[in-house]
DNA sequence: CATATTACTTGTGAAATGCAAGTGAAAATA
DNA sequence: TATTTTCACTTGCATTTCACAAGTAATATG
């Protein structure tokens, strides 16, 4: 379940003031563990970001095996935190399109550092992107923000 | 309890091949977030980065509120990752002092980048360290390797 | 020697997780 | 049109992890 709403509410017509998220502390470090510190929320985004995937079917099916309510339960949070963004797909009425918004596309940077920690101290696979980040970090992030201002486009043309 | 050693081991004087971390998946972002994807280690980390904490009380005190068992498995589990190291304080033999390795320390820009991305898009404190990371990035990271190579030294004269 | 401090462990209930199976609406197929 | 399949979940249940409180062993202090 989700704790709270994280973006403004409306009721009775009126704009209500954010309750705030009432996190353990105001440490932004925390606030970054607060939404993503689980062993989830962050593949999830990862594979938004860099292998495109957008349904719930393909979260499923590639990954490293999350369960099917745990999903369910994480997409729920990632949108409460206004990380990710679901719509109907306007061709398929079963399938929601799930996309990252612009604090989503923004943790790139977050992810890289990640990676680039884990494959200096483990042996870890990908070791084509790992080089690309090695090489250029800042190309890497930009490309990534590129293809998603383009992906968005063309969502915003389809309203 | 901890899953596995991830560095060797010995047995009978013999050093003993290391039976590998065998994770969810190769995928660095994985490692990562198999390490360090829960509530409480970056917090832990960043307290020992930032704030200079080494020893059990502190992290129980100055804290968000860490249960004392979970600190207990924490605290082994990033040892076990070599993330951290202990070592009995020299004038108290109740005392056990905590230290980053140069993998924990590598973690920096990981931490600065996920206080500036929650600074960037949620109202959080420390408006000092986010500006001062905001105007010289590389400059915090360096400064906190610095102190860290400073303090490290002081521990090495002691043996 | 009595008390305090440090770094934990243990016990217990509550919450989160993982797995399997089921559901309902929409789409594809026969 | 009827049936089957697909998609995005939900539900139930056993296991694991978490949070809180209390206790313990090894020092240290007065």
């Amino acid at each position: 379940m989700v704790d709270s709403e994280v973006e403004g509410g409306e009721s009775a017509g009126r704009i209500v003031k954010q309750p705030k998220p009432k996190r353990r502390s105001e440490c932004p470090l925390n606030a970054s563990v607060e939404m993503l510190g689980d062993r989830w929320s962050l593949l999830i985004i990862r594979d938004m970001m860099l292998r495109g995937f957008r349904s719930y079917k393909e979260f499923m099916e590639c990954y490293e095996g999350i369960a099917t309510n745990i999903l369910a339960d994480r997409l729920r949070r990632l949108i409460a935190n206004g990380i990710i963004a679901a719509e109907p797909d306007p061709f398929d009425g079963r399938k929601l399109n799930y996309s990252l918004t612009a604090k989503g596309i923004d943790l790139a940077p977050v992810l890289t550092e990640m990676v680039l920690w884990a494959a200096a101290h483990e042996n870890t696979g990908n070791q084509p992107l790992v080089r690309q980040m090695r090489k250029d970090k800042e190309k890497v992030i930009s490309d990534v923000k590129e293809r998603w201002r383009r992906d968005h486009k063309v969502e915003a043309h389809r309203d």
